[in-house]
DNA sequence: GTCTATACACAGATAGAC
DNA sequence: GTCTATCTGTGTATAGAC
């Protein structure tokens, strides 16, 4: 699948998105009228995401939303209890989404070799759809409370995890050298979030997230390849040095 | 050169820098005392790393900074004139010292191989010791002021242009395979990145510095490590000079 | 040099009219 | 549902005593 074809799929679903977040949210709207709650949830989320990328979410105040909406301070609270609140909204909101993407097109079958580059596309192509959602969502991950906070940093490791998997089927497959894998899904991982966080770089080099995906694929496969003659000693895959040392809890930082 | 080596000549170097602070702010500095200043800067700038980590620097209140401290909000302004001139102040200072460690270290000669093993390794350990201030000027670069930005910026690119010259000059030397160098530069950069963006994770699962560093090395060496047998079509070196100086990765853990 | 007390600006949030 | 006007808390920065 290209990012043109997956950008399509994509857009479809964006009514759909913000039907959700106000039957999610509910509790905090005051609106009843759906239509014109889900407009202008959506003129709200895209302005918020918009300042903050710029200015930073604590930095953007209620009047610069308030301009950026074309909706009046009162107004703007009809549709969130607090700004903390409109925070953990976006939050929830993106990642809701992300999932259910991913779900979609990685999960299941196939070969290890060929869930590693579906992973990093797909990866790359919703980070392209939704950056101010990605950006947002990293800087603004230490603003958040304690609790929403841990299911964000949670859904972060998760998709390490996805990575993490992958390559310890193509091991198993016997596609891929044995490395430290854990290791390997966190390089993978910042790998994919260089893209989006630092987008304008990228679009300054005219450098496509198609092009981009084909450098990062073509990195990890050279780390992960199997050389073709081994010098004599021990036969890799049936050692047990490359495991993770050791993974089990230390103190936290 | 290992962690605890380049640790104690960092370390060495502490007092001189706070000195220098104290120079090259004078101008906003109403205490005149410099052994009174100095100790006192540090405590300050220490306390500023500290709290932002946390919360960020715009949700740092004077407050917060007076009770870290132990000095009243009336006689942090003798140390600085605004809160963003405190700003500006902390992002130069680790600036300078960042940049002279890396001048004495990496530059010059050597072989393309090493520089790229040294530069590395050595960008890792400067982070890992002044992990805080990376995060903080990592996370508090979109707000600074427009002239401050800019120079921020500026820095980065030079560190990626950095790996960039290596990797040209491995080419050259037909040790490196030929690769989109640019992009690999910055490829590079985001992984050393997510050595103290993320620190705390690496903390948990005990992954030592010298352990990343090793990860990454042999990351980087196996996409430009030169194949052995070529399939037929035209390749752009032969292979006898086409020797990686070192295969011996591999085992992490 | 450092303190306490305070000015004053601005942000988040609400009330009540339309 | 949305507006304008306003309350109240909090934050930066300063004044002036010690």
């Amino acid at each position: 699948m290209d990012f043109s074809e997956f950008q399509k799929y994509v857009d479809g679903s964006k009514e759909e998105l913000y039907q959700k977040t106000f039957s999610e949210n509910q509790k905090n709207i005051r609106v009843k009228n759906e239509k014109t709650a889900v407009k202008n949830l959506e003129k709200i989320c895209c302005a918020a995401l918009k300042i903050s990328n710029r200015k930073g979410y604590h930095s953007m105040t209620m009047r610069d939303l308030s301009r950026e909406t074309g909706l009046s301070a009162g107004a703007l609270y009809a549709y969130f209890s607090s700004k903390e609140d409109l925070l953990g909204m976006l939050q929830r909101q993106g990642r809701a989404l992300v999932r259910k993407v991913l779900e979609k097109h990685v999960c299941g079958k196939g070969s290890a070799a060929e869930k590693l580059r579906t992973a990093v596309r797909i990866h790359l192509y919703i980070s392209e759809i939704m950056q101010p959602w990605f950006y947002f969502s990293y800087m603004e991950t230490k603003n958040l409370g304690e609790k929403e906070r841990k299911t964000a940093i949670e859904s972060e490791l998760e998709t390490e995890k996805m990575f993490y998997d992958i390559l310890i089927q193509g091991e198993s497959e016997k596609v891929f050298f044995p490395r430290n894998h854990l290791l390997s899904a966190a390089i993978i991982k910042s790998v994919l979030q260089e893209w989006y966080l630092k987008r304008w770089k990228y679009a300054k080099r005219n450098i496509s997230v198609e092009q981009y995906a084909e450098h990062v694929i073509a990195f990890i496969e050279a780390y992960y390849r199997v050389p073709e003659h081994f010098p004599g000693q021990g036969m890799p895959f049936t050692s047990e040095c490359c495991r993770p040392s050791s993974c089990s809890e230390g103190r936290d930082g």
